[in-house]
DNA sequence: GAAGATTCATAGCATCCGCAATGAAATCGC
DNA sequence: GCGATTTCATTGCGGATGCTATGAATCTTC
């Protein structure tokens, strides 16, 4: 080994936060999302765009964007996609036009009927499969997300 | 209100554990990830390359995918991003002619000097600014990534 | 009430990413 | 030992993503 160069400070990938939170993220949500995707054609982002609907009904692009982690060009192009399946439509707020109403189609809803329980079974079984453990990493997301806002 | 569909399943995106990880995981990277891209013009694929390869040593991009949670081509295409910019270098090895090399340059080495205790110092901010709430945390992710694998 | 600033949504453009295909080398099976 | 299979790395291509600019509507300020 004819290198000796300065050695580098020691750092270890694994043990850095950002990084495990990233690779959890990917993980946990690889098979639900693969769900989405094969059987609806719908991204996570349109997911996300989705589930906000279905729970706050009539929304605004701004509004999605300030309430769920996602920019707002993204939203809109969400939209659009989500737009032209037939599963949302779209209006114009008769008060500000700038504004946009988005809200879930009949087919929308229909979809999100089938996909909520989807979800839901997932973050149960999530939860089981994780056991204490769980509400340990629940009590440090909800100080990250908190302190990181 | 003249829709009375039937009422879709209650579903709160912000207590579905996926995104909560997914959020938390952006919030906690944007920061440092802007300091490699704006002063280094480094990605974050490009960064985990180069932490294995500072921790490692000379590794192949088979080692780096089977290490850190990436797919080859993109080991693949961040690597040959770092050689254009003379950070790594890239060699075959001679018993099998198939696998390659990767080793940092000393351009390489000198960056890592610099960028290693800037992941450190944040990594520990991190876990002061978390407290106790780190170790839950931590708890839940180790439980987690063992489960998930 | 009109000029300038701000807010909202979208589109343009360049880059990034993921999948599948390719090509090169090594290993397997007989 | 040689054709078939497997392993390793890269690339082509289509679609996704991120940043910035644009355009429309509203609000502010005087």
């Amino acid at each position: 080994m004819p290198d000796d160069l300065p050695p580098l400070p020691e750092f270890d990938l694994f043990g850095f936060t950002p990084y495990r939170l990233a690779v959890a993220a990917k993980r946990t949500s690889e098979a639900l999302a693969r769900q989405y995707r094969e059987r609806f054609g719908i991204s996570i982002s349109e997911w996300r765009v989705l589930v906000h609907l279905a729970h706050s009904g009539k929304v605004s692009v701004r509004d999605i964007e300030a309430r769920i982690a996602m920019e707002k060009y993204e939203v809109s192009r969400s939209a659009k996609r989500l737009r032209e399946v037939g599963l949302i439509e779209r209006r114009q707020n008769p008060t500000d036009r700038r504004l946009v109403i988005l809200t879930l189609t009949p087919k929308g809803r229909k979809l999100m009927a089938e996909l909520l329980p989807l979800a839901k079974s997932h973050q149960v079984a999530l939860e089981a499969r994780l056991g204490e453990a769980f509400d340990k990493l629940e009590a440090g997301l909800e100080k990250l997300l908190e302190e990181f806002d």
